[in-house]
DNA sequence: CGACTCATTGACGTAGCTCAAGGTATGTGG
DNA sequence: CCACATACCTTGAGCTACGTCAATGAGTCG
């Protein structure tokens, strides 16, 4: 996954769209973070990195693996926030404690090895390295982002134009927008949780996308047959002009 | 406006709770930041801070006044995000572009006073004050948290219980909850803005509350009349414990 | 081969939308 | 101070997108 790295003001050709998959931003600090405290993990598929109802006391920064960020509401509905690849840290670091972090749930959706490190600690790598810093800022930037586009955009399309959305974004985020067809990786319950929508409403949109010939689905994997085709069903946030 | 100043690692007695008006974060910096490169900006209301369609060049730091941040939707809905207020920066410091900053407006809701960066002088006090390093940090979880509310939580409550937490959240950001009757300044077309609801569907569910006697409400103002009855309405994110 | 998890499809209910017609404060110019 | 315009608010009728419930099919794995 190709990924803007920069530590000083830019001007990117084109300006950044939304995604769901974080990874690299940190990666050419790891030689730094590394000379400092900390604990390395190893998180096996399926765990979780800690335990929700716990006040975030630490700051992970992935080495290997991706983790699957997400809160479950009172009235049982999954909501999945992000995830997380090599190079990304997580959660954000900041000194503050909110309720809503008590609620999430930080998940390895495959092996995963982290450097660990408690909020004083990074606090200390944070307050020695501006260009660390910036990074950590830029991070959020992009974490916003994400949440601007579900609060702004995607809160008023229907269900059909949010699912192409996502769909499309899914692909660049894994850098494959050029080659068609192109797979990703995903179940439907995961995807309704990503939209907020139901399942069974997630499987007839598809089934609307397969009837034109867009997408193909099969356990666990939608293929993307006619990107072009997928565009058009996009609304103008999601797209690359 | 009681605000959090915390700059060392601490545990508040309460987590916190998102806040759609944002103020006092960088008041212990206004010194600091008045030594270095900057204009003085006076906003008149209902003027923008600057046009929707350009890329964001500068970052204010608000001396007195309100800025409400929107966002105009392909398909005609606007949706409010936030409010900042006296010692709130605004957009977030960052060094990225991003598509969606272009179609979010900001308008003064009352006469303005702002202090004006460029992102590179920003980038230079940024990269030698650890402090205000951390305070932007600190300012970016607290937009975070309040993206993250609306995602995860106000996304799966219906608009009575959507409409109870923002009143509860809009008194408590006045920093009102504990004077009742607490008026709240807003117009209902605002109120829907906010929640992704429609201004007719605001007007049944107030009228509900008012049968109730839980609010009462005039052009451009809400009054709780009781916060207990309200509360029994609102989901667990969004209260004290 | 039985027991999962994941996907499909139909029948039906409803929350919240749109459209529409009106009512009531606030502000402005004469 | 009145006439008129302009916000802002209220209420009803009807529609529809999406949710729920339920039954069934189709891969996958020990």
């Amino acid at each position: 996954m190709t990924v803007n790295k920069t530590n000083q003001i830019s001007r990117q050709t084109q300006p950044l769209r939304p995604r769901y998959y974080f990874s690299g931003m940190f990666e050419p600090f790891l030689d730094l973070l590394l000379q400092h405290d900390h604990v390395i993990k190893h998180v096996k598929k399926g765990e979780l990195l800690w335990q929700p109802g716990q006040p975030h006391e630490k700051i992970d920064c992935i080495v290997s693996g991706t983790l699957m960020n997400y809160a479950d509401h009172e009235n049982g509905f999954r909501k999945i926030i992000s995830f997380h690849g090599p190079g990304s840290i997580f959660p954000g670091f900041h000194t503050m404690d909110f309720q809503i972090e008590l609620s999430l749930v930080n998940e390895a959706v495959t092996d995963m090895e982290v450097i660990e490190f408690t909020k004083e600690q990074f606090a200390d790598i944070f307050a020695q390295n501006p260009d660390l810093a910036l990074s950590v800022v830029n991070w959020y930037a992009m974490y916003v982002n994400r949440l601007l586009f579900e609060v702004a955009d995607q809160e008023y399309n229907s269900s059909q134009v949010k699912l192409a959305n996502l769909l499309y974004i899914l692909c660049r985020d894994q850098g494959n927008l050029e080659k068609t067809p192109c797979q990703v990786f995903v179940t439907q319950e995961e995807l309704a949780g990503l939209l907020g929508l139901s399942r069974v409403q997630v499987t007839r949109e598809l089934g609307l996308l397969r009837k034109e010939n867009i997408v193909s689905a099969s356990r666990g994997i939608i293929t993307i047959l006619d990107l072009e085709k997928l565009k058009s069903v996009c609304s103008f946030q999601t797209l690359e002009t």
